[in-house]
RNA sequence: GCGGGCGUAGCUCAGGGGUAGAGCACGGCGCUUACACCGCCGGUGGCGGAGGUUCGAAUCCUCCCGCCCGCACCA
């Protein structure tokens, strides 16, 4: 016997301890079936549960438990990601507190710490994952900096630069000070500041007196300036384009330029030029070559470059001291407050600073172009497909992608270079010396870049690296390329549009076909979820309190395409509540002894009951299987919910009781068997959702029958099953009930009261279905008995129209008549709308003419119901009246 | 500035040319041993606004308003 409420603490663990120790989340191996794979995106080993995770695993983890119900042989790839700053900054921050310091520390010494704090805390989100009930090969768990991976990042690498895809070049690149390393763009935070707007005077030169005002909102960087620009067709500055300024505090000419990029509308039209701290002045420099004089050094301070006085200042502090300065020169012309967007580090927080490094970057603008063509040619399809237009945004303006990064923890760069400053590149260290001495033509000391690359670079390698590139595996050839990738718009950049590249590129083919882009979580008021706003839920207290299934179920309900999810806990809670339903209707059949019949033919049936449900179990099987095939998740959750709860616990199962204490016992064991068979196939619908209660069921209804539910065959149900006659028949009968509901609930009929129900006008098929289902229909409305009325209505009776049948109950005295009297008017009146708004219709050429003749003759067919009901109705009034 | 999304019941959101839907919330009633994490009944909107296409528009088109998100950007 089941307990009264299911309770996922008990079950969720050792279910998915049965399911892991069964070898079940393998590939089957299976030779003929279709492959599947999913790559799970790597978390950063950092990482702990969070919504976002809880939603993307539980859509990842939907789709592989219902392929491998389908049959396929299916691959669901896991991993973590070493994540080079977010990782080195947690274990730095650790150390800082024992009062250690990675440089005091030595190279060696600290990636030791950093392995040890991975061994002993990184492993905690893939815990966590095992909580939400996710399904992957755990035995083929990978880390981006295992030797494999990390193997096949050197090969990459080797190989790009060998065909120049790779290189090193000196150009801007946006500086974290605080972290000291370069950052890639798509790392950038924009933030709006309230900063200030300086309008300084720059001395013009030979005209003693005359200053060209420029403004800037940067004012230390001008010890930086090698020239001043104007627009070209700036009719003020038109005399001075060619000539010079004089750099206030330093005294450097400057010269005057016209360019295009100047915008004449803004501050005073003329741009002072700082080509080394600049993205826009770093282009205009090059096109009229100027200078590149760098006046930062990498933590932010002033460096040699400026006049001594500023030296070793902080990039702020000189800012106030060089804008005093100018004060006392009478220099500055005035000052504004000024809105703008300065760039922030997304890891560090502080602003960036253009500066000037030797890096490495990957040519993505000849890698993108393979990328763009397959999904231009639909090879890669995007869902929802609107993130096509993004994805290709990107690509068209790609920029060189800077992998480079001043870190320790990470893929080393394979450069070493030689004496002079050469660059070679080798798989490892004998490889680059032999480059090297063929170069040299001798043996010279070579030093090795002491840079890792992105981590962006490793995971772009992700979909193949994992299944053993470079070395042709069988996996490889199996499972590449993969089916469907899952993930959030907000690392299409980041991610998969370098995925793309990558894959193209070494495998010669797409990485995946499909990729799903789902939204973001927000909290209950469409807020992003930030620690800082204290908004966060936390999923794994969810599956305490709700359990894992209800998290899962609420989550895919909740998410429709092309939009973000709102969520709040009460989510939870319905589908916690749904679960429970489900539970007590296993509970229900339980107690009737419903088991599986191995022998029972569904289209076997003589009960129309059974007839209609298995008719309607067949139409959801195929809904949800619809709704999967498009990745409507929500869809597939809410039809099953109100399959569950609407059509099978609150009408079949109430309808069936009857049958199943009856005296016949066919009649019992048909129904009996029904239900078993509706419930088995409402268990293996749930399971890609809901994994462990489904499972949990099967095993305590079913278990003898056919192994675990995890690995039983998806429904395949003919939609032959639907009996017209049965769905009529049932319809008929949830709508009288339904009628006799609300008349006795609006009259205020005690629900205690046992009334007797006459019915008048039936047609034999009714007369049929009423002595069929007398029972339920009895139990259901709270009536005594059915019984044919010869005539029309007595007063004092609620009189229910349901088709052609005037039903009507006496209630005696107590009935208040001026208040059914009303009630039937108003129905009346909603009738005749009704028949106003179908005549209309009807009346008009030009709908009867185009209109599509179903169309047409569905209107006429409603008219003539509703005709008749309203006729039924007047013929009730004008007795109780 | 470019691109995209959204505006439907009190809230969150489905629907997407042919009688406006769900969950939650709310109100009333609780007889009914699967379930109070429950049952029954109920009200609520005419689908942001204006125009157009159509026999017919919440659904398609145009414009406008409001909110949101990317990308680019003013030194």
């Amino acid at each position: 016997m089941l307990d009264k409420t299911y309770r996922p603490a008990e079950v969720e663990e050792r279910i998915y301890e049965a399911w892991e120790r069964a070898g079940l989340f393998r590939p089957a191996g299976r030779e003929h079936a279709r492959p599947f794979c999913i790559m799970m995106p790597p978390p950063n080993v950092t990482g702990s549960l969070h919504m976002g995770h809880a939603l993307t695993f539980t859509i990842q983890d939907t789709l592989v438990r219902w392929h491998r119900m389908r049959g396929e042989d299916v691959l669901w790839q896991p991993g973590t990601d070493h994540a080079g700053i977010a990782t080195q900054m947690v274990v730095e921050r650790k150390l800082a507190a024992e009062g250690r310091d990675r440089r005091q520390m030595g190279r060696e010494a600290f990636l030791a710490e950093v392995w040890k704090w991975k061994e002993e805390s990184g492993g905690q989100i893939v815990r966590q994952l095992r909580r939400l009930g996710a399904s992957p090969d755990w035995r083929r768990e990978r880390f981006t900096l295992d030797p494999g991976l990390s193997r096949a990042v050197t090969e990459a690498f080797v190989r790009l630069y060998d065909e120049g895809l790779i290189y090193r070049d000196k150009r801007l690149v946006n500086w974290d000070v605080a972290l000291q390393t370069a950052v890639s763009d798509l790392e950038v935070q924009p933030i709006e500041v309230k900063g200030q707007l300086w309008y300084i005077r720059y001395p013009v030169e030979g005209e003693p007196g005359r200053f060209l005002v420029v403004a800037t909102t940067r004012p230390e960087t001008m010890l930086g300036d090698t020239g001043i620009a104007v627009h070209p067709e700036d009719e003020r500055y038109r005399d001075l384009i060619g000539r010079h300024a004089i750099l206030p505090l330093v005294g450097r000419r400057l010269p005057i330029v016209a360019d295009p990029a100047v915008d004449p509308t803004f501050g005073t039209g003329a741009v002072k030029v700082t080509p080394a701290h600049d993205f826009t002045d770093f282009e205009i420099g090059r096109r009229h070559g100027l200078a590149l004089v760098s006046v930062l050094d990498e933590r932010g301070r002033l460096n040699d470059n400026a006049p001594e006085v500023f030296r070793g200042l902080d990039r702020f502090e000189a800012r106030r001291r060089i804008v005093e300065e100018l004060e006392r020169l009478g220099l500055v012309d005035k000052v504004e407050t000024h809105l703008h967007t300065v760039p922030h580090g997304d890891r560090s927080g502080t602003p960036l600073e253009p500066f000037l490094t030797d890096q490495w970057y990957v040519d993505a603008k000849v890698l993108a172009q393979p990328a763009i063509r397959a999904v231009e040619q639909g090879r890669t399809r995007f869902v929802p497909k609107q993130w096509e237009n993004t994805y290709f945004d990107w690509m068209h303006n790609i920029q060189p992608w800077c992998i480079s990064r001043q870190l320790w923890w990470g893929h080393r760069i394979p450069a070493w270079y030689g004496p002079d400053g050469r660059i070679f590149v080798g798989r490892d260290e004998a490889e680059a010396r032999e480059r090297a001495r063929a170069h040299y033509g001798e043996e010279v000391p070579l030093e090795r870049d002491p840079d890792v690359l992105d981590t962006w670079f490793s995971s772009a390698l992700w979909p193949f690296s994992t299944l053993g590139w470079p070395e042709r595996t069988p996996e490889l050839a199996r499972f590449y390329p993969t089916d469907v990738l899952v993930t959030g718009f907000d690392i299409i950049f980041f991610w998969v549009a370098r995925m793309m590249m990558m894959g193209l590129h070494f495998m010669g083919d797409v990485p995946f076909r499909d990729v799903y882009i789902h939204g973001l979580v927000r909290d209950e008021r469409g807020q992003k979820m930030s620690k800082t706003k204290g908004n966060v839920i936390d999923p794994l207290e969810l599956i305490r309190e709700y359990g894992a299934d209800a998290l899962r179920c609420a989550l895919l309900a909740s998410t429709s395409q092309g939009r973000d999810v709102r969520f709040g806990p009460g989510r939870v809670e319905g589908f916690r509540n749904f679960v429970t339903k489900i539970w007590n209707a296993a509970r229900f059949l339980s107690l009737y002894e419903v088991s599986l019949d191995p022998a029972f033919d569904p289209s076997t049936g003589r009960i129309a009951l059974n007839r209609w449900i298995v008719g309607e179990t067949a139409k959801t099987a195929s809904e949800v299987t619809r709704a999967l095939e498009g990745y409507r998740f929500d869809e597939a959750a809410r039809t099953l919910y109100r399959f569950v709860w609407d059509t099978f616990c609150d009408w079949w199962v109430e309808l069936a009781k009857p049958l199943l204490t009856g005296e016949e016992e066919a009649v019992r064991r048909e129904t009996r068997a029904t239900g078993a068979w509706v419930f088995a196939h409402i268990l293996h619908l749930l399971h890609p959702m809901a994994p462990f209660v489904s499972e949990e069921l099967w095993q305590r209804l079913y278990g003898a029958a056919g192994g675990m539910l995890i690995v039983r065959p998806w429904p395949s149900l003919s939609l032959e099953l639907v009996d017209r006659e049965a769905e009529a028949e049932l319809g008929w009968l949830v709508r009288t009930i339904g009628a006799i509901r609300a008349a006795r609930t609006e009259l205020n009929v005690p629900p205690a009261a046992r009334l007797v129900l006459r019915h008048h006008g039936a047609s034999p098929t009714t007369r049929a279905r009423l002595a069929r289902h007398e029972e339920a229909i009895c139990r259901l409305a709270r009536l005594e008995r059915i019984e044919r009325e010869p005539a029309p209505p007595s007063p004092h009776s609620l009189v229910v129209v349901v088709d052609e049948t005037t039903f009507s109950l006496p209630v005696g005295e107590v009935i208040d008549l001026a208040k059914e009297r009303s009630r039937l008017e108003k129905e009346l009146q909603r009738l005749d709308a009704e028949l106003g708004r179908l005549d209309a219709k009807l009346a008009d050429p030009g709908f009867v003419a185009r209109a599509p003749a179903e169309v047409v003759e569905l209107h006429r067919e409603r008219r003539a119901e509703t005709l008749e009901r309203r006729e039924r109705l007047v013929e009730a009034l004008r007795r109780i009246a």
